[in-house]
DNA sequence: CAGTGTGAAATCCTTCACAGCA
DNA sequence: TGCTGTGAAGGATTTCACACTG
């Protein structure tokens, strides 16, 4: 058995996602608006960070922005932000530079922002409460229509004016509420289950909280954010600082500040 | 076939990492734990959910574990796994596979397991409470040490046996605390001028919730957790299901309840 | 000119395939 | 015999560098 996505991990996240395949043999015609065909998956994570930073510089009043200015707000290098603009399409005026609300338009109608997308919360302990008042997600066009947990001592209660729902009426909620994204939160022994019991009535996007490896059907895209794992990483790079105190930047060389004015995704290998 | 990869996030990915200058010339050999020398960076993603699996398998009483089985508990390839592990070091057995506790001992070393790391919160929100809360930190080595908030109504209240400082006396409560880890769950606007601050007192790592890139001077390693990010990437996903009959793989037949709302396929395109 | 768009080179990562050892 | 460890092949991503255009 092996037909199944699971989770390959992010150069440097503890995030994984399974994705579209390829494009080797007879990839599957693909409608989508711009150039639905193969953007890379490096890219796709990416777009939202665009999005963002253009948001923050419209906000400001800019009304066009070069690929360097808008490079830098979004912490990736000039060149690699026009490369993936490129797959999306022609978008810029050379000489010029991007126009800001029609480069959002554009990656927005790409990652979906156009829709309306009903999510569906599975788990409502600490991390579910948060997530379910979390102010960031309709904002992105995301709007939370369901909340459901197994404990009696939550069911009924109200989070940010949903009710929530008893986890055995899971099939109902979700046809009624019409999500097709669903966000588990529950604890590690019951994701599985409750990702089941999600694909079966439809739901074909998760995005897991629980730390564990989820096993679904290959049409179903999971991505996984554990927090814990996101600390040991961190971990594992402040035990390489506890050596190699040298390396002193200061005075050495070129005085400029060294900030970092791009991080890209993955990274370079971590050197002794 | 879920073509099974990584996302870009690596930041795709939603997450992203700052990570040391590339190699100070003549480095001398640094002394850590098994070979500190040049381990991906995606395989230091990896390593946590290698420490996971196992600990998984390790709850169940198996004492001895093969690639293929390790591999398929932590959802990767079993070639993957075995190139991982390469890299600290020839820790399994030829023809046996690898002893559970002692593999754990071995990447537990290297992720930084063994120690105990203090860990601050900055912003005590819903996300900012959650993660006080949340009890996956402490099984894997980190000890919340300390909350602040700018809050008058939150400074001075008990989160797990803790009391929420007033970031007016931030400096001190790093220092007191002992703290290198730092966890920035404030909104947006106020995240960069913490993240000085931080910095500034000596904190060496930061995972930062707020939805915005920081810039950091260049030996601080910074790793970004955004939900609305990681929901578009799958909105991004789930629009392109849109279309697309389903191209059912496993030899079931198609139980699959077919979706139809949303999208009415808007032009089709073929492609290479 | 300034700044986009993009082949091509350089890197990084994953998968193969198999030699070699317990 | 079974499974690890690893060079080498194959992809994917990022970086370069520059032709091209408003």
């Amino acid at each position: 058995m092996a037909s199944q996505t699971r989770a390959g991990t992010l150069p440097g996240s503890g995030v994984a996602a399974a994705v579209l395949p390829a494009a080797p043999l007879g990839s599957p015609p693909a409608a989508s608006p711009a150039a639905a065909k193969g953007i890379p998956a490096a890219t796709v994570a990416r777009l939202p960070v665009y999005l963002r930073a253009l948001a923050g510089v419209a906000a400001r009043g800019v009304d066009t922005i070069s690929s360097g200015a808008l490079a830098e707000a979004a912490g990736v290098s000039s060149a690699q932000l026009r490369k993936d603009l490129s797959y999306l399409g022609s978008y810029g005026t050379r000489g010029v530079g991007y126009d800001v609300e029609y480069l959002r338009f554009q990656i927005g109608r790409e990652v979906g922002s156009a829709h309306d997308w009903p999510v569906i919360i599975v788990g409502l302990g600490n991390l579910g409460t948060a997530l379910a008042n979390y102010s960031g997600f309709s904002s992105r066009g995301f709007r939370v229509v369901a909340l459901v947990d197994s404990a009696p001592e939550l069911v009924g209660r109200q989070i940010h004016g949903l009710t929530i729902g008893d986890i055995a009426d899971l099939e109902r909620l979700v046809a009624d509420s019409g999500a097709a994204i669903a966000v588990i939160a529950t604890p590690a022994e019951a994701a599985q289950a409750v990702a089941d019991r999600l694909v079966e009535c439809g739901i074909t996007s998760i995005l897991n909280f629980a730390p564990v490896v989820l096993t679904v059907d290959g049409a179903v895209t999971v991505r996984k954010v554990d927090l814990g794992q996101e600390l040991q990483i961190l971990a594992y790079h402040e035990q390489r600082k506890a050596d190699e105190p040298a390396a002193g930047r200061i005075g050495i060389g070129p005085a400029g500040p060294r900030r970092i004015d791009r991080e890209p995704a993955s990274n370079r290998r971590i050197v002794s």
